[in-house]
DNA sequence: TATTGACCTCAAGTCGACTTGAATTTGTAG
DNA sequence: CTACAAATTCAAGTCGACTTGAGGTCAATA
């Protein structure tokens, strides 16, 4: 049992069939081929779709993710255009642990309401200077749309 | 000056006036009163406008957002609750980290198909790893839906 | 051989977060 | 006092990522 059919793909990664065949048509996997009408998987199929399911928590689009990994292995982005997204990822990743850090002090902070806790407010500064810094460092970027990211629904 | 109206708040955050209003009418923000039918708002305005930047950052919609800090100040959820979210945001994070590794590899790796690279190969399985350690830990977890994120289009 | 159930295609619908447009109402500059 | 730029409301539209539904196909089992 070398190929899977779609059920057994979706079964394996959670993923729903619809988005799988949804996946195909955009051009961010493929099936090895059909028994009668039914698409057949391999193996490789299972790391594609993890990685895609990777690059969605990261917030990128499907276009996004097929121009960094798609099926063919070959990255459609240049190397600097990587690291690029390497480095958004990054600030991101800053981003969220200033977040982390200030839902955790609301959940701790005796303070009535947080927006009176100085603790509270520098951690608000802290969070707008980062992005400050970023909007002087990338000087009139040409504004990339960034579209939604969803848990998938375990439907 | 001590109050701004909505363009004031638009140009100091680079959010949209449409998404200023869009924001009031769902209880994020409030305006501290009109003059004439232009609305006024309070400097504190800024503060829960980075604030709600802040969460759509880290995926949350604006439901969520308005749960955890909203304009009164006090937060709809509870401790455990809050502390939910920021254990969720750990988890982003660290596949966020993930994610970057893997894409500075791609950048960098000379193989053909980062497919075939072992070392690739190996991120994706750290990944799978933390995906299943998740799935066992939080043991049916009521299915959130999460909403969009974008990068605010600088019109 | 006849059913059956999984899978197929294609069009249309959904959801959240806004944006856009049309018609209307100002506060303020000239 | 009038004109105008800037706000306002409300309805409708947009976008990405899927989901849903109707109607059709086919390999495998009874």
């Amino acid at each position: 049992m070398k190929f899977m059919d779609i059920s057994e793909v979706s079964k394996q990664t959670g993923i729903a069939s619809s988005a799988i065949r949804h996946y195909e048509e955009k051009g961010l996997i493929t099936s090895v081929g059909r028994r009668g009408l039914k698409r057949l998987f391999g193996p490789e199929v299972l790391d594609q779709l993890a990685l895609i399911t990777l690059g969605k928590t990261g917030g990128f689009s499907l276009e996004e993710i097929k121009a960094m990994f798609g099926p063919d292995g070959r990255p459609a982005l240049s190397r600097p255009g990587l690291h690029q997204r390497a480095d958004d990822l990054d600030r991101q990743i800053h981003t969220l642990e200033a977040l982390r850090d200030m839902i955790r002090h609301v959940a701790d902070c005796p303070a009535p309401s947080h927006m009176e806790c100085p603790k509270f407010q520098q951690l608000i500064r802290i969070s707008g200077r980062r992005k400050r810094d970023e909007r002087a460092a990338r000087h009139a970027k040409p504004a990339r749309s960034f579209p939604a990211r969803r848990r998938p629904s375990p439907s």
